[in-house]
DNA sequence: ATAAAGCTTACAGTAACTGGAAGGTCAACA
DNA sequence: TGTTGACCTTCCAGTTACTGTAAGCTTTAT
């Protein structure tokens, strides 16, 4: 599986790809005769993990620490739990406003036909709570 | 109201407010005597509208826009109602994604008590789907 | 009165990408 | 078989949105 592959499968872009290699988030990447860097199913799963913490804003350098734990089965994971009890409160915050702000768009997202901002709920609501 | 106050009421940081002036995102603040920037209500409003794009991670430049547009009334706003229909997608996506997230993190967070990973669930089940 | 807390600017540093140049590789098609 | 175009490589520079720090002025509290 080539890096494109892996992009798409994961929904990071290649660039990102190699730049988590280069910052020690992801091991090297084995290499075929071309240089080429080549990737497998495992590699799916890690990207997607990182993806996922990333889409929390869990910084690279805890992502790194959680991944480091996955591969040293003896160590403490007292710290993950702290830092899953820190996400869990951001998460539940982060959808609350999620909704707020979904539901305002969702209904105005289609009243706005006048074209003129005199008219144009959305900018109202979106400035209200 | 003093930046720090201001900083409280709306959950962004004194820092971050005199960064949002420097770049145009706000208006220059008014001034006493002392050269304290002071505030009133209608800032608070201003920013956490803006805080609320930033959260879901409209750019700087975009949400520059949508302030532009409020201020003249007459502008048309197409743009908006396009914008307003990307984020929507991208909302109910993160939404999901949290969803998840939040579904395994709650489950587990009190699950992880012998300390170390082999017992630990939670980084098994944050790698699977 | 003086010390702590909070404000100011200015400049530098950081995190996490992102773009672009210069060049090598590979699959397909004339 | 040649060559075109898509995809890969590295390297270095640029971007976005902050964030830290220093040096100094103002306000508040004891």
């Amino acid at each position: 599986m080539k890096i494109s592959e892996l992009a798409k499968a994961t929904n990071v872009s290649a660039k990102t790809i190699r730049y988590y290699e280069q910052v020690n988030l992801l091991l090297p990447a084995k290499r075929g005769e071309s240089g080429y860097r080549h990737y497998d199913k495992k590699d799916i799963a890690t990207l997607v993990f990182i993806r996922r913490c990333r889409e929390l804003n869990i910084p690279i350098i805890d992502i790194k620490r959680l991944l480091d734990v996955q591969k040293n089965p003896n160590a403490s994971c007292a710290f993950i739990d702290e830092m899953i009890q820190n996400q869990l409160i951001r998460i539940q915050e982060a959808q609350k406003e999620l909704a707020l702000l979904e539901k305002s768009l969702a209904s105005l997202a289609s009243s706005c036909n006048n074209h003129t901002v005199e008219g144009c709920s959305i900018l109202h609501q979106l400035q209200s709570n």
